[in-house]
DNA sequence: TATTGTTATACTCTATAACTATA
DNA sequence: TATAGTTATAGAGTATAACAATA
């Protein structure tokens, strides 16, 4: 099938095809685990700060409370995380499990095989060019907090 | 919530970053058509590939039969998209309507300008730099020498 | 025999709405 | 009042399995 031409100077298609490559690896890496990089990125999230609230990790992760406590039941199922007593009686406090850590690392030591594969044509200059410059996306206009105190 | 450090040197994760906020705004101006990124995506390959049949469809957007049946089934309700006869009496050609070319053309209207503005902190240097970064992903051992540049 | 389109079915992810307990 | 957690329900999107018609 031919590629439309007119794609190739939009940014944001090449950063999609670029997700969908790098994503079909990491996820062969996730899945024996029963893993996704959504649920990666939950544990992460957990692990830089841990006792957070459910409600947070939702925030975190844009999607809603419901949406979250699937995710977070599903990771509690499987052992990777708990819910502990929080800051106060409406709140759990998230935790990674010893398992949780254990197979989070386990899982970082395969993402960054996979990940020095998928980048292996890129030298360590032009990955240091590439990570620049996908954090320089995104509106000119974020209200930063060194600009105005907002 | 903080972010995990050890992500920073994971590109296959900065480049789901970049997607998320990419895409985000892509959908907010796909969605007023009832259209998403992958459905934008068919609407291209149908326009670049005219008279398409859906299983060539289905294997470009790496998703299968029935799942594509679905996807055009949806276009086709819209207007968007038409079924012909086909080569053969097994197959459809798939076409852009009329309708579907002018809805086409007036979402890559929008979708360049959403481009533009997630992309505004690059000079254009940067942006040249930036899909190429982004094209040398993936392995270095798939045969791309003579093949289109995906 | 293999392939195309199709249907039926199920699973995952996400969302909305409403409820409860607590702040 | 407002918020955290929860439950029920629904809508996309995807997958597998099976089938008929055709190659």
């Amino acid at each position: 099938m031919k590629h439309d031409p007119e794609l190739d100077s939009i940014i944001g298609y090449q950063v999609q095809v670029a997700y969908l490559l790098m994503t079909a690896d990491a996820r062969r890496v996730l899945e024996p685990q029963g893993l996704t990089p959504a649920k990666l990125t939950a544990l992460m999230l957990i692990r830089a700060n841990p006792g957070c609230d459910q409600s947070a990790l939702a925030r975190a992760l844009s999607i809603n409370r419901s949406s979250a406590m699937k995710l977070i039941n599903g990771l509690t199922a499987r052992g990777l995380i708990e819910r502990r007593a929080g800051r106060n009686l409406r709140t759990n406090a998230l935790h990674l499990t010893p398992e949780g850590e254990e197979c989070l690392k386990a899982m970082l030591v395969e993402l960054r095989g996979s990940d020095r594969h998928m980048t292996e044509r890129l030298d360590k200059a032009e990955r240091a060019t590439l990570t620049a410059l996908l954090r320089k996306l995104g509106p000119a206009r974020v209200r930063r907090t060194a600009e105005s105190p907002a």
